[in-house]
DNA sequence: TTAAGTGCAAAATCTTTGCAAATGT
DNA sequence: ACATTTGCAAAGATTTTGCACTTAA
């Protein structure tokens, strides 16, 4: 299931959203086509700018929050500290529950990547410190960029 | 050299501002003073509170901004995003040129940790991916907190 | 039908900019 | 003395809140 169309990618998002019980709506949908449409992650003034019009800036801020809050979306702070969203990997074709991934930053192009084939390393922390999880993001350039 | 004075610190500091070419004013000596009392790194709101009338907060954007691009603090991003400073490590007593390190936050009293003692451990990327560094954040409970 | 969701207006925050006055060297 | 730095005012941007209207189920 690579490239699924328009049409397919409507069909998976409206399971989605019945499956967290929310109500399937255009500006929803609109949201989680846009974000499943590209490889990487979405930045939310990329969103805004690309939804232009056809969804008020106020219900972004809604839904994104939402779709956190149930699961359907992650929030990843670039280094801008600007809120950036992925599907989640139960979304993924492959079904792998895997919430911890790396991120990977392209410097040069700005996107983000959820390496989600990158294992975790484990971090070594002081006494007294317990880990509960370990957000990693790489910093360099991606394989689209020289 | 532990728990050096408010006198101690303060030499120390116009050491630092004056390595940089920085003029020494009360601002920043505040500023330097207030981050440097703490072993966790203090976010930007705490400043203002902290610091209250004694300086204007667009001064302390600015302080704050120019000791980053000199290299004298290093700012984190907590989980909700908000600005969190930490001296870079030239200024330990050690002299540890390791300006990556692991940040350690803890969910129970938000207090942000640098680890300079963790050891970074690799990451392997998907082919084409160049990492050029690496930051880690663990999340969970510090010694100080249950 | 009706609870949930949206859009608009407006408030509350957060961040940046411009400029005159103050200050460190 | 003079370039830097500060503080204030004001603009710009971002995020939240309240409420009436719309829509999915």
């Amino acid at each position: 299931m690579q490239n699924p169309t328009l049409k397919e990618r409507n069909k998976i998002s409206e399971d989605l959203l019945k499956r967290h019980k929310l109500k399937i709506t255009s500006p929803r949908l609109r949201v989680l086509s846009t974000i499943s449409e590209k490889e990487t992650a979405t930045s939310q003034p990329e969103l805004e700018k690309i939804l232009g019009d056809t969804v008020d800036r106020v219900t972004l801020y809604r839904v994104l929050n939402v779709f956190e809050e149930k699961g359907i979306l992650h929030k990843i702070l670039d280094l801008n500290g600007t809120a950036t969203y992925a599907l989640c990997s139960e979304y993924c074709p492959e079904h792998i529950h895997q919430e911890e991934h790396v991120h990977f930053t392209c410097s040069s192009c700005n996107s983000i990547y959820c390496l989600n084939d990158v294992q975790i390393p484990e971090i070594v922390t002081p006494l007294g410190f317990k880990i509960q999880s370990v957000a990693i993001n790489a910093v360099g350039t991606c394989n689209k960029c020289p």
